[in-house]
DNA sequence: CTTGCCTCTGACGCCAGCGTCAGGTTTTAG
DNA sequence: CTAAAACCTGACGCTGGCGTCAGAGGCAAG
């Protein structure tokens, strides 16, 4: 018979989270105000996260770069979180995959270019 | 003896430039503004393009995508404007496309971490 | 001539993801 | 105990690439 032992449960607070995450405090509240967070309280109001909210900022700043707002992270959300999803999320997901995907595409494209244009301007001063 | 024939000097005026480019006259007279984009007048004070602002309109765009600002756009114009390029100007260059490299990298991973949660919603409904 | 489309110059608006300042409470280190 | 560091809640500011409205002039066609 073993205990159900909560695999370390020590909170953390929000300046630890930035820190760990790599981004600022300031930051950190926004993703709450915007839904994508949500943090226990102390009895003084101040901020509680858990551990893997490190990596939950982390993969957010991921999205921002691949051009999600965070309204459209927030609706898919519940993707992982939970582990049900209906059609209409996984619609959502394809088609930022594909949005991410043609995204970068026009960045080769773009790198490409600026590749053509050093080798010019190397071989050619 | 051949005469130098100035090949097709027709311009054209903004709202070709803009359909052409498939951005808007907006965009265009912004450009310009920014000191992207030099353009004749006509006794009329109406802006007169060569066709080759069509292509560079679109280059605009994509370094755009690529993440540059019109600043360092035009601060690295005279790159291909001009055959002459100083040390200064190619290490920009270069440290533009380092950074356009590393963007695409992580848009790669964000990519990569998308479609693991798309296999997972689709092999765990 | 006039109709209708194109162009012009300002100048304000917008959006997202924060930065930053103000003014106050809480936690921690010595 | 006290000072420093960290946290709190507003709330305004900023940046960039345009959108958009206002009011006025230019230009080919019928």
């Amino acid at each position: 018979m073993t205990v159900t032992v909560a695999a370390d449960e020590r909170l953390i607070r929000i300046g630890e989270v930035a820190r760990g995450a790599g981004v600022s405090v300031r930051a950190v509240r926004y993703y709450e105000q915007q839904g994508l967070l949500i943090a226990e309280r102390s009895p003084s109001g101040q901020r509680l996260y858990r551990q893997d909210a490190i990596p939950l900022v982390r993969f957010f700043q991921q999205m921002f770069a691949a051009g999600l707002t965070s309204r459209r992270i927030s609706e898919l959300l519940p993707c992982w979180d939970s582990g049900h999803t209906d059609a209409e999320q996984r619609a959502m997901l394809r088609a930022e995959r594909e949005r991410l995907q043609s995204k970068i595409d026009d960045l080769q494209a773009a790198l490409d270019h600026l590749d053509e244009v050093i080798a010019i301007t190397d071989t050619h001063p």
